[in-house]
DNA sequence: TGTCGCTCTGAAACCGGTTTCATAATACCT
DNA sequence: AGGTATTATGAAACCGGTTTCAGAGCGACA
């Protein structure tokens, strides 16, 4: 370890450790050469304080906790960027935590940011309840993201997924199109559901009734994508469009178009959800809903630093903006 | 805060601090009776002990620092991926903080998280030198991930990208392919720059002069694998083959060549490099070179440990595999 | 029964900082 | 010049744990 401690330093420029604390912090005016000599000695030593004992007697760590899920998965990974984003002015630095999207592993996560001090609390997505937050986080400014709680209390910031299943949706109906598939995400999860509903809104509102045989289950991953369109294809479902309810599964939808002889866009539109970076440059780049990943992230933390900072904070709930490119077209009849 | 401190489960479980302090930690043997109060005023009052506190008595704050870099993409997450996986069954937990791939940024980052006295360092990829790693981490067990120190003191876990690019460009060699382009990454990149040794070697080894035209520069970005081919099909240049120097890139070789009407694989075979996530799922799935990024992570951290646990630890450098998928194929004179 | 040795336990020191408090030194005012 | 306000500074308390140390209690052995 780097041994030399503030007493070192005191020792060196011949002060106390009380004045060597104030020269470091500027928490009070010191005399010139005091001040000078300390610096001096600080950078002489190639004294680093401590963080551990400085946190421990002000009772600040200068550290913000973010719990993430999964690190690798392109939407959650987003976000953290934009964490990272978000703190790279201010004073506090993240503290990474993965609760694998489990939900053990995210109390543990959480219990463990909280055994370090964190001075505030970022979730991202996850399975917590609004119980587990309220109680484990209930001294720490939190805020979530990717999830949507009602409840005054809790800070939030997220998609509205609904929407953006309804815009997907709503664009392939504009497009001409009226047997639209839809590969639903993870059963249960929040925001796979709101993307159905979506999905059902836009039809209901163009008067399309939904055909049950055309919404597959998945779970967002590219396998979910091939499947599902193999159910489609055996089954010899008309369809001219798939609304996928992530951009993963869209890759495996399209892939597995491509293996039923089905081309993209002109036998079937795609829309996927995400707008992960790599829908960019897929071939053919992928319509889909772009969700303002980065940008959650940022958000949240300047939600938690405002909140640190006696200011009040409140929810937001953004759009996913349709972001049109070569995955989809007009509705050709054969 | 959680305001309990040691002190007040001593207060309530009538013993002194020291005794609570056994019973959490069974440090040493204590009475039956008075280790179950403790046990119970711990559970009653949800004593959560400060971690802070903690490490500043222990001197161990079981915490391994890992310097990320761009979380967000897809390898360096990979990597971070691992990490974790090899820490869940540990008592250690992970502290991120991302370097961003910038010098100055990389640095600052490795002295916070000294200053937050973590117990090892896992640095993932990076421009800090030699020296500067030497000096900063100085009395901190090391492993760094995805370089190459040739340096005894330095323990590294890495990718013989040179291997790679050479098994790359070998089996479009093998398949056929006399006029193979490679587009490059991200210049004086070590990495990059040894995956062209790679390609260099291959085409030298099987008696095929090396065309620089065929060579293009590039940045790991899908932009420039769009680019790159956009330039050598304004040059009208003859090729069969592509080798990106990572799969982004090749994602977007392919795609330029799409738009430039030329089928893969039929007219031009692609190959990448990474093997991440999407590369199975694209269309046609991506034939690449797969770096164990996940296993590097665990063996990252498996390498900390051990070295923590007094027992040595030597660099491994491990030979990428060639996934071959559906973007290459025999050549075909046309 | 006296001595030795072992197991438990609490008091106190310590980890490395910050902060309060009292005091010394200086400036300001009438 | 005398008294007060202000500034600079060190001593000491404190943050919440761990660890050393010494002593108490108790069984074993001669």
């Amino acid at each position: 370890m780097n041994k030399i401690t503030i007493q070192d330093i005191a020792k060196a420029a011949n002060v106390s450790k009380s004045t060597v604390s104030r020269v470091l912090n500027g928490s009070a005016s010191v005399n010139q050469d005091k001040r000078a000599a300390v610096l001096e000695a600080t950078e002489r030593l190639g004294f680093k304080p401590n963080a551990m004992a400085r946190s421990l007697a002000s009772g600040k760590s200068m550290t913000l906790g973010v719990l993430t899920q999964l690190i690798g998965s392109p939407f959650f990974d987003a976000v953290a960027q934009g964490v990272i984003a978000g703190l790279t002015e201010s004073d506090y630095s993240p503290l990474f935590m993965d609760g694998r999207l489990e939900y053990e592993y995210e109390v543990k996560a959480v219990k463990a940011l909280l055994g370090r001090r964190v001075d505030g609390l970022v979730i991202i997505g996850g399975n917590l309840s609004s119980n587990d937050i309220s109680e484990l986080c209930e001294d720490v400014p939190t805020v979530i993201v990717a999830r949507e709680f009602p409840v005054e209390e809790h800070h939030c910031v997220f998609m509205n997924n609904l929407d953006g299943g309804y815009s997907a949706t709503k664009h392939l109906i504009e497009l001409g199109h009226k047997d639209i598939a839809m590969i639903q995400g993870v059963e249960h999860n929040v925001e796979a559901v709101d993307r159905f509903k979506g999905y059902q809104k836009a039809l209901a509102e163009s008067g399309i009734e939904m055909n049950e045989d055309l919404v597959i289950k998945g779970d967002f991953t590219g396998e979910s994508g091939i499947q599902a369109i193999n159910i489609l294809c055996e089954r010899e479902q008309k369809f001219s469009a798939v609304f996928a309810a992530n951009d993963v599964t869209a890759y495996g939808a399209r892939l597995a178009l491509h293996r039923h002889g089905l081309r993209v866009p002109e036998d079937v539109s795609i829309v996927g959800f995400d707008d992960q970076a790599e829908s960019a440059f897929v071939t053919p780049p992928l319509t889909t809903i772009r969700q303002p990943a980065c940008e959650m992230g940022t958000m949240a933390v300047e939600g938690v630093l405002s909140i640190l900072d006696g200011k009040p904070f409140e929810s937001v709930k953004l759009n996913g903006k349709l972001s049109v490119r070569e995955s989809t077209a007009q509705f050709q009849s054969k």
